[in-house]
DNA sequence: TGAATATATGAACATATGAGTATATAAGAA
DNA sequence: TTCTTATATACTCATATGTTCATATATTCA
């Protein structure tokens, strides 16, 4: 049960459900400065709480040159699918700026987008 | 923001999860004392653990006599609606223990169940 | 090679959290 | 009224957690 107690208690403090609204709405992988400035917290604390939810296998890493690449794992349970769908029901409201941050780099995102598709990754 | 935080983090600790999966099956009210019995609790962990779900929305509670009679809120929006379906995808087996002490209480649960539906609890 | 950039990590600190023990309160029951 | 039962709460303690600051590591670029 201790997995599942996992995932809900690193979603349950702000920093990290921002983190993962972040990347679940930008759908494709973000580095760790780029989550720095969508929700404005330090790069020791993004850094942090990326662990976290790593090691609580919400979210996966894969380094791209000078860069390490965050992203939403592929749900491998139902539990997980749902807890996905859940998150989507907290209002936007709430995240704002930080999806209005992420537009502003969507230029930069969709050409990621694309070396991504090329690279399966 | 916070409000969310606030039920993922009351569900991201063990005996907390336990007791709501608890009253979600229960789909009654329970006291206290069914409560600890069902997930092997003492007393006062099990008080101060429905205090922190009853501060975070997520249970109620109702006096009745010498009784204190604790239930999952009817869900007001989308999010706890879909959180306690979320719910329901941990595989039983984790609660195995506690249902079955739960339903060697189903006699006297069925009649509190009469007992409710007289009262409109 | 050396500088700049991106990220991770260790140490220190304050606060939060969960558990245990003892005790308080409140409602029946005798 | 006194006893018993059900529940809540205050206190204490150990541990966990989140933040900050300083520093380490790795990669690219000049």
């Amino acid at each position: 049960m201790e997995k599942y107690v996992e995932y809900l208690k690193a979603i349950g403090e702000p920093t990290r459900l921002r983190i993962v609204k972040l990347l679940l709405k930008a759908k494709v992988p973000l580095c760790v400065c780029e989550i720095m400035d969508c929700i404005k917290a330090n790069q020791t604390n993004v850094s942090k709480h990326l662990k976290v939810l790593k090691y609580s296998k919400l979210i996966k890493e894969r380094k791209e040159g000078k860069f390490v690449m965050y992203s939403i794992i592929k749900p491998k349970n139902d539990f997980l699918k749902h807890l996905f769908e859940t998150l989507e029901k907290i209002p936007d409201k709430f995240f704002e700026s930080d999806m209005k941050c992420l537009n502003e780099r969507s230029l930069i995102i969709r050409k990621r987008w694309k070396m991504c598709n090329n690279k399966k990754c």
